[in-house]
DNA sequence: ATATACCTGACTAAAATAGTCGGGTATAAT
DNA sequence: ATTATACCCGACTATTTTAGTCAGGTATAT
């Protein structure tokens, strides 16, 4: 698990993509204007997300992209591992260099972490990141409401 | 908040110190044999863990780096965020960037994220993931106990 | 037909990573 | 006092990754 801006990106397309689900296919052009990520690195990490079945993508005029599965079911962690292709190989992987276990003991207390990190990431999905959100913009919203309805009646006093 | 390996090597190291914390100071020479990291790499990092008051040295021959504080009390998002220095600086920091609202809306969903990264780094601290190990360990050696009592009479029979 | 928009691979500038090197300075032990 | 230890510091560098360009494709809706 490695956490880059490579993968931001990868994740904030992918929110961009769910966010405008209803929209039909998205094409990358708009992504890129919206995001603000050059057109041909998008479709570098669109080539992965597409190679790891996260998205599928309609040929064509009026084609774009569209997530393969529902934004609930696509969490940040396939994300992540779909663009950065790690193979970790975590140098000492069977026995030749760790002689003294001493190695191997923090060594594993790291990939214990590590995969600690996975999992939390594996428990989010898109659609509980824009729920989420949404919840907090329609709260601010009603704030704003009460807050004008209070100024109000006071600046007509 | 930003994981690679050089944070990886930092936590490494960190969790070295807190395993061997009741020997006295330990030299950056012996942690460098132990985690096969470079000692100059490793003097570049503890340079930063000290500036940030992770660590404390004790100069001179018999010397070394300890834990500035209890291992309980050292998150692996303090080591992190030390050796990454991450000023983010998310591009459209305030209003220039963001016209139509949209832009900021994933934005910050991704910003939510990385929040949410932050606080489970947060939660784990140094002595609760080597407690995590060191149960393991007594649990795997009471196992081959167990397994021998269990062979030796068979093989008495 | 033609424009759209995905698709692919090769290439590249800039930045970060993971070091190296060559000097210091403080201090415990002799 | 000398010396060995081990921290301390800054400048330098090879390698890798990042982020992006470029030049061509191919499928398909209009």
């Amino acid at each position: 698990m490695k956490l880059t801006a490579k993968g931001r990106y990868a994740v904030t397309a992918m929110l961009d993509l769910a966010v405008h689900a209803h929209e039909g296919p998205i094409n990358l052009a708009d992504i890129s204007e919206r995001q603000g990520i050059s057109l041909s690195y998008l479709e570098q990490l669109f080539a992965k997300l597409r190679r790891n079945h996260l998205v599928a993508s309609v040929r064509g005029p009026g084609g774009g992209y569209r997530l393969s599965r529902d934004s609930s079911d696509i969490c940040i962690a396939d994300i992540i591992d779909s663009v950065d292709e790690n193979v970790d190989a975590t140098k000492c992987g069977g026995s030749t260099d760790c002689q003294h276990g001493e190695i191997c003991l923090t060594h594993e207390l790291w990939t214990d972490l590590s995969e600690q990190i996975h999992q939390f990431l594996s428990g989010i999905d898109l659609a509980s990141i824009i729920a989420k959100r949404e919840v907090q913009q329609i709260a601010a919203r009603q704030d704003a409401m009460r807050d004008e309805l209070i100024r109000l009646p006071a600046h007509e006093l």
